[in-house]
DNA sequence: CACAGTCTGATTGCCTGACAAGAATATCAA
DNA sequence: TTGATATTCTTGTCAGGCAATCAGACTGTG
């Protein structure tokens, strides 16, 4: 049992509030976070919130443009691709090291994850879907014996939650990815390492794809709302 | 020509500064960094300094336990391991990207970094030896096309930088590690990928392998001394 | 002499208030 | 419509202050 008595610092509670509702989507890329207008909201100070505001620019959730304050980076898809392609990487060697490491009790919680990512996926319950996979990969992380990789990949991927969401609601991808997780659970739960790192891989390839086509797909259509709404305001 | 302007902040400026301090080895791991006094040293005030360890604790540079204040964190070997094998994933990925797209300019940097690193070797200049292999390392980093893996390696190289120093002063160390890095230079420069990935992990691994060895002996050496002053004072 | 409890100075976490400088926006002349 | 100017917003930074907490000295007790 934990009885670690947890001290809550304003400034802690800040950043864990503020990353939610980034990675959340309830703030969108490009928009501008001004500091008055957080505080109040937050209810603190704007010592305590430029503090948190430093911690999310260092984990890129944030950047801060000097005299033009704190917004929400836009993430290009050249970025987002390099990120995927670090998270095939290192979710390959964790799935590779957790694949001869797996305790039962992990691969229970891997097989309860999986079967409430499916359920999610009959309700359309996006939320659940994520939180599933997380559960899922939770066990192979922590699981895997080194706490670095985990480190990195948890700040990596926050960066590109809203991509993930977006891209799991597209027709057919949960389907895909339920198939891929239970390849990558097959193969570390014979301890197959080679095995288990290609079903990792490729199940960052195809959310990779998933992702690349949405984003394609949402500048068609901005660029097609902007050319839309341009002839309007040229005639009105 | 770059002709950014850069608009120097005071809490920029305090990160690098104290950035520069921690990974140079002017604070030892487990120093406490009083506030008030750092914010004399730096001569700025203390939210400013506040928000510049927010970022440093983000970098894992520092850590701040509530109460107590921001301290240089211990690396135990079990962490120092695991940051290495990180780094050879990822550098092992960049040579192996860079291979395939190296430019002559690039490479002929590279060659001038081996070069100077000999140079500094002769000389016994450590510093100098650490940065011509920065140098050589920027050069894959900046031309293998992903910029995060630049990104996430550059954090972890800074935690791990007063190990590097203290395991480059090995014995003979210096010596391997010039030969490592020719290999990596010549598969590199023949767009061997796969060649590329194997010389740049057994450098890390090698560099892991020596760090890994200072660091038992220097345990020895301080239980040693613990127990001699110990005896000392009971003896007094 | 060892040890538990108490006290005090040092330090942190956080807040208010303030002000100059830079950016964004509105206003107005050409 | 364009260009210049003024005004308003915001940010970067500082000073000062207060309550809560911690570390180490101090003290009384067995």
């Amino acid at each position: 049992m934990d009885l670690k008595v947890l001290t809550q610092t304003v400034q802690g509670q800040a950043v864990r509030n503020l990353r939610e509702a980034i990675t959340s989507g309830i703030f969108q890329p490009g928009d501008r976070l001004v500091e008055a207008e957080m505080c109040a909201r937050l209810g603190i100070s704007r010592p305590s919130l430029r503090e948190a505001l430093r911690s999310l620019e260092a984990e890129r959730l944030i950047v801060m443009v000097p005299n033009k304050g704190p917004h929400i980076p836009i993430l290009s898809l050249e970025e987002a691709k390099a990120i995927y392609e670090v998270r095939a990487l290192l979710e390959g060697e964790a799935a590779a090291l957790f694949a001869g490491k797996a305790t039962v009790a992990a691969l229970e919680a891997m097989k309860r994850a999986l079967a409430g990512f499916d359920a999610a996926t009959k309700q359309e319950d996006l939320q659940a879907q994520l939180e599933t996979t997380r559960q899922f990969y939770e066990q192979i992380l922590s699981g895997c014996g080194n706490r670095i990789i985990e480190e990195m990949l948890s700040t990596l991927t926050a960066r590109i939650t809203f991509l993930r969401s977006k891209s799991m609601s597209q027709p057919g991808r949960a389907h895909k990815s339920s198939r891929e997780m239970r390849a990558i659970f097959k193969a570390v739960s014979v301890g197959d390492a080679a095995a288990a790192r290609e079903a990792a891989v490729e199940h960052v390839r195809m959310a990779c794809r998933a992702a690349t086509e949405k984003f394609l797909a949402d500048q068609v259509r901005k660029k097609d709302w902007l050319s839309r709404s341009k002839t309007k305001s040229s005639n009105g």
